[in-house]
DNA sequence: AAGCCGGGGTC
DNA sequence: GACCCAGGCTT
C-alpha cells in the first residue's frame, strides 16, 4: 500500500550512498560533533561551516572542554559565522549536558529538545543522525524537496506547514535508516533539488515527482516574501590614542544581549534619520558631544570621514566613520567596556565582520604610512 | 504570527 | 538588487 513511499526512500538511499559528500562531521558518529555541526549549519552553507567546524572541535574536542572554556574563547571561534547567540546557547547547553548528563549528549527526545538552541529541526537531526532514531529533521531543503515531489502548495514560511511536513517526512523514513535517509533528503535539496533551477536530470526520484510532471518544479515551494531591511544611520568614531596609547584605537564591547551581543565595535551613535545623518557629517560635532557624554574627549582630525555599510537580515547600517584623536588627558579608557586596541591586540578580540574589515584596513594604512 | 538575529553565495 | 541558506528565540 505504501509503494510510493517505499520507492522514494529506497531510491533516495541508493543515490545518497553513491553521491554523499565527504564532510568532516560525517567521518564519525560522535554525537557532540554532529550537534556542533547542526548548530553551525543553521542558516549557513556547508562550505562556510567546514573550516569553522574543524577549528572548533580541535579547540573544544569534547562537551566538557566546551563547557569549561571561557565564553570569549567560544565567541572568538564563532567570529564571522554570524548569529552569535548560537555560540552562547551552544556553550550554555554544553554546560547543561556536562552537569545533567555526565557530558553525554542525551538520546531522549524531550531532553535533547530542552537544550538551548536546539529546536525541532536540530533535535530531529541529532536523534536521527547520531542515534538513528526515526525522527524527522525538516529544514528548508526538506520542505523544498517534499513540496515538489508531492506538489504541495502550502506556504513553507508558515510554522504550521513545517509541522505537517514533519509528519510526512516521518512517514517516509525507511525502517532502521533514519540517519542516512534524513541526510539524503537534505543532500538532494542541496545538490539537485536546488531553489532556482533544479537539476531534474540527475534526480533519482524525478520520474514520479508530481511538480515536475505538472511542469511546476520552478514554482514550488510557495514562500511568502520577507520584508525588506530597515535602514539605520550611524556615526562611528575612529579615535587614535596619544601618549601611551599611540598607534591604538578606542573600541568598546557591545551589550550582553541583542544584536552582535558581546562583540567589539567602534564607539558610535545613531542619527535620527538620513537627513540628520548627512547634516551631522560636517565636522562631526554631534559625535564629539555624544562621546563626551560617555566620558570620552576627542577631536575630529584632518583625516576625512568615509562611509561604510553593513547589511543584516532585518536592517542595514549606514555608517559614517569620523577619524578623531583622543584629547591628551584621555590616556586610559576608564569607562567599562572601552579599551585601546592596536594591531598586536586585535586578534584577541571578537569582531563582527563590518568592524573587522574597517579596523584591518585602518591598521594596514597606518603601517604603510610608517614605512614611507 | 511577526520580529529579531549575520554573513556570504548566487542568480 | 533579491533570494536563499542543515533555524531558534522572543514577544
Amino acid at each position: 500500500m505504501n509503494d510510493g513511499k517505499t520507492y522514494f526512500g529506497a531510491e533516495l538511499l541508493k543515490w545518497y550512498r553513491k553521491e554523499r559528500r565527504d564532510l568532516p562531521w560525517r567521518r564519525s558518529r560522535n554525537p557532540y560533533h554532529i550537534w556542533v555541526s547542526e548548530i553551525m549549519l543553521q542558516q549557513t552553507r556547508v562550505d562556510t561551516v567546514i573550516p569553522y567546524f574543524n577549528r572548533f572541535v580541535d579547540r573544544f574536542p569534547t562537551v566538557g572542554d566546551l563547557a569549561e572554556a571561557p565564553e570569549e574563547d567560544v565567541l572568538k571561534h564563532w567570529e564571522g559565522l554570524g548569529y552569535y547567540s548560537r555560540a552562547r546557547n551552544l556553550q550554555a547547553a554544553a554546560r547543561e549536558v556536562a552537569e545533567l548528563y555526565e557530558g553525554r549528549v542525551p538520546r531522549v527526545k524531550k531532553e535533547v529538545s530542552g537544550l538551548k538552541g536546539v529546536g525541532p529541526y536540530t533535535a530531529g537531526a541529532i536523534l536521527s543522525i547520531a542515534y538513528d532514531q526515526p525522527e524527522p529533521a525538516v529544514d528548508g531543503n526538506v520542505m523544498r524537496v517534499l513540496s515538489r515531489y508531492f506538489c504541495l502548495d502550502a506556504d513553507i514560511s508558515k510554522p504550521a506547514t513545517r509541522v505537517d511536513m514533519e509528519s510526512l517526512a516521518a512517514s517516509l523514513i525507511p525502517e532502521g535508516q533514519a540517519a542516512d535517509f534524513n541526510q539524503a533528503l537534505m543532500e538532494l535539496g542541496a545538490l539537485i533539488c536546488t531553489p532556482k533551477s533544479p537539476s531534474c536530470g540527475g534526480c533519482p526520484v524525478a520520474e514520479p515527482c508530481l511538480a515536475r510532471l505538472a511542469g511546476r518544479e520552478k514554482e514550488l515551494p510557495v514562500k511568502t516574501k520577507a520584508k525588506k531591511a530597515r535602514d539605520v544611520y550611524r556615526f562611528a568614531a575612529l579615535i587614535e590614542g596619544v601618549g601611551p596609547h599611540a598607534g591604538k584605537v578606542l573600541v568598546r564591547r557591545r551589550p550582553d544581549t541583542g544584536l552582535l551581543a558581546k562583540m567589539w565595535e567602534l564607539p558610535h551613535i545613531e542619527a535620527a534619520d538620513a537627513a540628520a545623518w548627512e547634516d551631522l557629517a560636517e565636522g562631526g560635532r554631534g559625535l564629539e558631544a555624544a562621546l563626551a557624554e560617555d566620558g570620552i574627549v576627542a577631536k575630529a582630525t584632518e583625516r576625512s570621514a568615509f562611509d561604510a555599510q553593513h547589511v543584516f537580515t532585518h536592517l542595514v547600517w549606514h555608517i559614517k566613520v569620523l577619524p578623531a584623536r583622543a584629547a591628551e588627558e584621555l590616556f586610559v579608557a576608564d569607562r567599562t567596556g572601552y579599551e585601546w586596541v592596536g594591531p598586536e591586540q586585535f586578534e584577541l578580540y571578537s569582531w563582527p565582520n563590518v568592524f573587522r574589515k574597517l579596523l584591518t584596513e585602518y591598521f594596514v594604512d597606518r603601517a604603510k604610512e610608517k614605512d614611507e
